[in-house]
DNA sequence: AACCCGTATGTTATCGATAACATCGTAGGC
DNA sequence: GCCTACGATGTTATCGATAACATACGGGTT
């Protein structure tokens, strides 16, 4: 069924069907009442491919992100979807899995289907997405860090400055022998950037840095057995882990409550992130908080006013930081 | 950049650009070679808009789950998205957010994008879906449950099944003062099937039904404290509680530990689904196990079938059943 | 040598909505 | 009463790839 067949069977013109159907076109109120009753009566649904082709409008944005298992990844999500609904545009998610050979390919699928913006982590990317994004001409932005080369638009924060802020305050409660657990990443991650922090406030207080790995991302809570296993052969003397995320920090505590010690009595720990479940386990988790529906705000924002100024020939690139504040709880709590 | 220039500049015609991007249609090898050659150099992305109204195949199926913040509906996304991509399909993702009008506006927009699958969770819809659905004339495959009238093709296991089996183990075990926290669902919804089959475990072992709510699904980890609340409230002597979902069990663990409560010593907790956290909580948590990247596989697999199928006019529903078994661990254990 | 067939390629029409332009009628201003 | 302007609608061309059909060429068969 095409427009056509609604147009005929009311006597009017196709592209009347088609005004009809955008709120802001002039059509007579008789007119369009007719015509949506028809579609609603034939359950006819417009083909947005040939409408997209048409008016080089696709009507979505993409989003890639490393990871679909991940409340903070879906809170943003989900706030940047809500705030494209408000200009009438579509989200499509794509997960990357934190490969960027798969997160290269799915921007060239993306890229055919001709979106409006695209959002990606700033995560390092493969280099030959950089002149495929460029040629599309639509705003890109980064999220949830403060790239060093950004591609073009950013709402985040600096990962490497929120652990640094973390491990910094840890010390200043008297912790000293923190060993860090983290993912086996490339350069560039926002793993990488929590890690560099935590060496950098070890520095500044005079510290040697104690690093461990769990492997590649992403770090679960099933890490936690074997990450603390990690640490206690290169770092038996350790106090506190700092963990890379909430995650694995539980799943650290967890393998300490199963050997029968008390966290943060005989182990403290950290995590990142405020997952609910720092919120939640007993003891509660130390952990950065970061406003993820936010960032899914704020790069909506961000979007809206690409497409206001597009006819601006130079849009400006836009970095917008949000808060990332270190939250001490009961999981590093010194005894008194 | 159309396949045009891309001809143009080989002295070609854009028939042959199309071919030679078609891996399966007949074209010299040394010309494929030029022509991906030239598409490399000059960055060009075809225009898959154009190339699906034309071919009429969008190249996509559409998944809507009803959260995307669980891990269960994560797993069956990618296994559903990588047994898609072996046929070189691309899966759309759509977060329903446990609400029918969403679950059918999205609906409606998808559809407008010419999907060539749509897979649904079978949590109760919308009734104006149906006919769209049916309009469609594609594969529509339920997964999560086995729903009394299905739409078309089904993969999944019963849900009610699923807890009578639980809750019928834990009265083995000993247990009769069983209350379960739910939420407060529509009929026709995984979770109040599940609730059913606690109803009608405990109404086989002579037992009287005890039933508390949350709220609104999705029953998380922080409706836990408020859940433990309104069950004792309502049911001060209660041993055990049967919760929803894994996440809300946690909730309720993590609760009974803030009051010092033993778990199971003062109190039992059961959960649903094998999450991670199932696993990795101290105690770590009885449950019912469910293969759900198996579910995403077999509803690509149906798919598949569905096409390879396409000819035949009347194509049968598929209805296929995967393994929900319940899985006794620590938080149900009984003291000897 | 004539014929056939298959491979490689070109040409034309088409998918369905919409942009851009054209048309018609009428209300309101002078 | 005439002209203008705008509101409502129609007509035509277009978006870019591809299906369907057409063509050209070369090698093998008889």
């Amino acid at each position: 069924m095409r427009m056509q067949d609604i147009a005929r069977r009311l006597g009017i013109s196709a592209m009347t069907v088609s005004r009809a159907l955008k709120s802001d076109s002039s059509v007579a109120p008789a007119t369009r009442a007719a015509v949506l009753k028809a579609i609603e009566e034939l359950g006819y649904v417009p083909n947005q491919i040939a409408g997209s082709l048409s008016s080089s409008r696709s009507g979505f944005a993409a989003i890639l992100v490393p990871s679909l298992n991940n409340p903070h990844f879906s809170e943003t999500v989900l706030a940047l979807g809500s705030a494209l609904q408000d200009r009438n545009m579509q989200l499509l998610i794509g997960n990357t899995d934190y490969d960027r050979r798969k997160e290269a390919e799915l921007i060239r699928a993306f890229l055919a289907r001709k979106p409006e913006a695209i959002i990606l982590t700033s995560d390092g990317h493969d280099p030959r997405i950089l002149p495929m994004l460029a040629k599309a001409r639509i705003p890109v932005v980064e999220i949830w860090d403060l790239p060093a080369r950004p591609i073009q638009h950013v709402v985040g924060f600096s990962n490497q400055r929120a652990m640094r802020g973390l491990i910094n305050a840890l010390i200043g409660q008297g912790y000293s022998r923190i060993t860090y657990l983290g993912e086996a990443d490339d350069a560039d991650t926002r793993g990488a950037s929590r890690r560099l922090g935590y060496c950098e406030a070890m520095a500044a207080a005079g510290l040697a840095p104690r690093l461990c790995s769990i492997g590649r991302p992403p770090a679960t809570m099933s890490d936690g057995e074997r990450g603390l296993d990690t640490v206690l052969a290169a770092y038996p003397d350790t106090e506190l882990v700092a963990c890379v995320s909430d995650p694995l920090a539980f799943g650290v505590i967890a393998a300490c409550q199963r050997r029968g010690w008390a966290v943060p009595g005989r182990m403290a720990v950290s995590g990142f992130g405020d997952f609910e479940i720092a919120r939640i386990a007993v003891p509660a988790i130390t952990t950065v908080q970061i406003d993820a529906a936010g960032i899914g705000r704020e790069a909506g924002a961000i979007i809206s006013e690409a497409f206001s100024a597009r006819r601006d020939a130079s849009p400006a690139a836009i970095i917008r930081a949000v808060p990332a504040l270190p939250c001490l709880r009961a999981s590093t709590a010194m005894a008194r």
